[in-house]
DNA sequence: TGAATAGTGTCTATAAGACAATATCCC
DNA sequence: GGGATATTGTCTTATAGACACTATTCA
């Protein structure tokens, strides 16, 4: 018998590794949704595809993952060989594995969600034609899910802005990771992955709203956020602001749940 | 050049299905961790490994992906077949591959979470010697997450309860399960998923109590529940209890977010 | 001084917790 | 009737939203 028999009741007997190299079996890669919040936007790093498949096509940064490599390290060396970026928040966000996902053959995908101030972002080149932060278009409201659109940013925002094409399942993957990062926000602190060190609670309620893809009643927002023993006075304030300057908040570790 | 190059930057230059062969690539199994709530303890399903490795061990529901197989559909195979299970509540909970969580080689998991009432799990055998339902010891609060300890459920709670030994890393997918449920216990509708068609209040109550492991105020739970819009009368009553029998409820689906 | 936003204080509306009172079953 | 839990209603407390008022900067 050349080939296992495909017998479900027998796929777990597999004893050596002899056993195993008789399976056909699936490649892996590893995509990073990597989101930012500017100003009122919500953005995504893409990249511009220059071999096939979807050559051509704008593509989040990934790449296979080594053999005798975890797919967080995967995720973490992509990040770094494609973007340049390395210490940003990153975690598993869903594996994507359909069949026809990508034309080559059976390669599924692990997706990790990274989060990054725009400040650190600013330190990477984001001039060049095969790089784009692309503003997100989401849909669906609340954590419906589904896929997002990308466009180009743009200064004049009155027209209407080139819609990015996404290669592979792309898009989905980048609605899941808005899906997500909408629901952690209800019971985490994760919105200061996407502030600098210092920023007002201005600031922090525009990268709420933004993610959330709605308004928040600015009350309510400060006392829950300044109760919650998350955030630490700094004593010092904003500079250059046409108008009364917010004080500095740092986030704080939070001793228990 | 036989191999290809692990240079970094290079490991998306893979346009062909050909130039994809060239790349050592992991194996990829799909594991089910099933739970429900059986009165007052939160339970997985387990089977005992009869063949290496961790032969001897208990281990979730597993198996391989076939090569043209989507992994929900993976995931709902392996119920049916190993389990004797169909139709019931299956989402995916993340993907494990640490290069060394397998003996046999690099063998990536994708794990679903499975949820199903204990009244249908009455209808699969349960008295077979490689077949248990497990209690759940889960040593953390909250949703701090990490490994959890399967014990054979016992009549005589008073004593120690057999530990048993899980092989591969299911502790600690058994554990992500646990905190995935506990973070949608407050935001979706999940529980009934543990429960039958008909339920009482109460009943719904001691499910969302073991799953979070902490007891809930009975008052606002009952208010929050009846003001959610996603409980149905039935104007039922249950039968046989020797004190005033409690109103049936029925879940329905909720018209808008 | 005026425009703009920060920050404080207070009132009201809503949700959560506590608890008393009554209802309904089995024994 | 007694025991047990369901169900309803009311009171208290905590939190969220609304809004008025003061504070501080720059132009």
């Amino acid at each position: 018998m050349d080939k296992p028999s495909s017998d479900p009741d027998k796929t777990l007997d597999v004893g050596t590794a002899a056993d195993l190299e008789r399976y056909p079996h699936p490649f892996v890669t590893t995509d990073v949704a990597l989101l930012t919040v500017e100003g009122r936007a919500l953005k995504a790093l893409l990249l511009k595809r220059t071999d096939p498949p979807f050559e051509g096509k704008w593509a989040l940064p990934g790449g296979f993952m080594n053999i005798d490599e975890a797919p967080a390290a995967a995720a973490a060396r992509i990040l770094e060989s494609k973007v340049g970026l390395r210490g940003v928040f990153v975690e598993q966000l869903a594996t994507f594995a359909d069949p026809d996902r990508d034309p080559r053959g059976r390669v599924l995908t692990i997706a990790y969600l990274a989060l990054v101030a725009p400040e650190q972002l600013n330190e990477i080149a984001l001039d060049r034609s095969d790089r784009v932060l692309a503003e997100l278009e989401v849909p669906w409201s609340g954590e419906t899910g589904g896929p997002v659109d990308a466009l180009r940013s743009s200064e004049q925002t009155v027209t209407g802005r080139e819609r990015l094409p996404l290669g592979f399942d792309h898009a989905e993957i980048i609605g899941t990771a808005v899906k997500r990062i909408r629901g952690k926000l209800d019971y985490t602190p994760i919105g200061f992955q996407l502030l600098p060190e210092r920023f007002t609670l201005r600031r922090l309620q525009d990268v709420h709203e933004t993610l959330l893809g709605q308004e928040l009643n600015k009350d309510s927002f400060r006392r829950r956020m300044l109760a919650s023993g998350e955030l630490e006075h700094t004593g010092e304030h904003e500079r250059d602001v046409d108008h009364r300057p917010a004080e500095l908040y740092r986030f704080v570790r939070r001793s228990a749940l």
